[in-house]
DNA sequence: CTGAAAGCGCTTACAG
DNA sequence: CTGAAAGCGCTTACAG
């Protein structure tokens, strides 16, 4: 593997303009540019990383917190997030609870003092832990939180429109002229059902008397929740034509129901989920649905993380991503109206 | 952060020794071994990994190249190695396909240039691309293939036991005393189809003439396949009281062309799946599956990758780790016999 | 615009 | 059993 040195001496100059070539610093001299880049491409020279963060005392390495590795949400955030940071040079140090063995505060404590984490990104529910949370700001550690549960509590955070999408999925719905629109609630404990909640009411409030009053069913994340809720719902004396499920799951267990029940969907009872998740399209009829804007969501952290390791003072504090309505085959127009 | 030299300073050694302590190299007193031991706790001293790698001459680093990372296989395989890397002090560099843009081996070419991997773990489909493999062959870096479909063509490689796993699923209908047993296959592009396939195959052939003969229909991996071929299956004139799907996914689709048909699962008719994916405990009933040995394929091959990189002589080839029968509910006696 | 020197924190030979 | 010296491949001040 060819060095700074090979490269310097090849071209002719010393490794500190060498370097400053590789790391795009100005006060070199065009034609001495292009020849050291010239050089750089003939031997395929690649600076060793170690021997970079050495020096510059920063390992370029940030921890990544997740929940359940086997959620596709947990799962698409990870991969976008592997490839910001690749593409920024740095490293991701992936913390996930594995068959739900919860990581505690003292492990990624030790994690973050071993590796030298240059900062983290905390996705729930680690973005709640407050004994983490304090943990990383007595030491003055730069972290970014993604739709934390806690607000208030993050100097930093990055977030997706839960209440305007589920306001955009409810006026989807009442555009193809439903009246009566049931919601299936997520579990109370993540603060995304209030959002969503709030923005299915809204939706219906600034509609009326087009559409009628909210009708909501707790439900609790899970299929069977999904399904059970959906039984209550077609078995009231004025049934709803149409369901927003607060996620994707329920979503499946309101198709699931209705098909128990001999009723076709969006025939006779049109659906939308939230989230985007592979099932959505695994299920049939495909699942119509708000998107999270998991790649931008990534990105934004990335950004944002790397800037505050950097020491910036601009960064922003609170960000918000749209979601985005994605049409598939779950709705349709009421049969009865 | 302390160093190397405050830790020698401290418990008055040279750097030379506590280095030869921290590697647990022999040739140290005990009496020192201990008393360095302690400043080092005292300190909280962790040495700096950047340092160890530029003068070790390796990155510490393996890539890690899988399949969609959206697919539960995937993930939960990605989640181990990622533990059993971290065990041994080793980064993983994950490659993996989002949203299927498939990576090319140009692509892997330069990132085990640019970040000097020692190594790579290699799963499906990257294990099947024969320009990677020859260039990792033809450069000698160390890979390790887990469940490649072409065999005979890696030097090292770790399966999960297919056939057998199989075998056991129908023996399993078979101890129930269902008699005619049908199999939904996977795509035949996988070789674990091949050897899903063998093996229920041998454990109708070794029960005869208690079991009748195979009944087979090809599926696509897929719940909509699984769902389909199940219809083919239920409409013969002599239909079967028990299904042995290929993979959970098309176990779904049995369960829910059931559910169509207003027969009961397993009241009506038996299915069992093969891998084990979050799926089969989220579908009513819970599926009765094969799972995968994803924690030990995951601990075989990392160990077996760092073994190749430190040069050692004896790593096996070839390894084949058992599959496990996972008894949920969907499994019953049959209704007529 | 360019470079010589020092040093980041370790480990690798080598010497005793 | 222990240590002094050299150096891995870079970047950080500093000088010109």
């Amino acid at each position: 593997m060819p060095t700074i040195k090979d490269v310097a001496t090849k071209a002719g100059v010393s490794i500190k303009t060498v370097s400053r070539v590789i790391n795009d610093e100005p006060g070199v001299a065009d034609s001495t540019r292009q020849r050291v880049n010239d050089v750089i491409r003939q031997l395929e020279y690649v600076p060793n990383l170690s021997a970079q963060r050495l020096k510059r005392g920063r390992s370029e390495l940030f921890a990544l917190l997740l929940p359940r590795v086997e959620s596709p949400y947990a799962i698409k955030l990870f991969s976008y997030i592997l490839r910001e940071a690749q593409k920024r040079d740095y490293s991701v140090l992936t913390l996930a609870e594995v068959n739900s063995t919860p990581i505690t505060p003292a492990q990624i404590e030790h994690v973050v003092k071993t590796h030298r984490v240059d900062g983290l990104i905390v996705a729930p529910p680690g973005a709640d832990n407050v004994v983490l949370m304090n943990f990383l700001k007595s030491n003055h550690i730069p972290y970014v939180t993604i739709n934390p549960n806690l607000l208030n509590e993050h100097p930093f955070s990055v977030e997706s429109t839960d209440e305007i999408g589920a306001n955009e999925a409810t006026r989807y719905l009442i555009s193809l002229e439903h009246k009566r629109i049931a919601h299936i609630a997520c579990m109370k404990t993540e603060r995304f059902s209030h959002e969503r909640r709030k923005g299915y009411i809204r939706a219906l409030e600034d509609a009326a008397p087009a559409a009628s009053a909210p009708l909501i069913v707790q439900g609790d994340n899970s299929i069977e929740s999904g399904h059970n809720a959906t039984l209550e719902l077609l078995n009231l004396p004025d049934p709803p034509t149409a369901i927003f499920a607060g996620n994707d799951e329920m979503a499946v267990g309101v198709i699931l129901a209705a098909s128990h029940l001999g009723l076709s969907v969006p025939g006779d009872l049109s659906v939308i989920g939230f989230d985007d998740t592979p099932i959505s399209h695994q299920i049939f009829p495909h699942l119509t649905t708000i998107a999270q804007p998991i790649p931008e969501i990534a990105r934004v952290s990335v950004e944002n993380l790397l800037e505050l390791i950097d020491g910036k003072q601009d960064v922003p504090e609170f960000v918000q991503i749209p979601t985005r309505l994605v049409l598939r085959g779950s709705c349709g127009v009421p049969i009865q109206n």
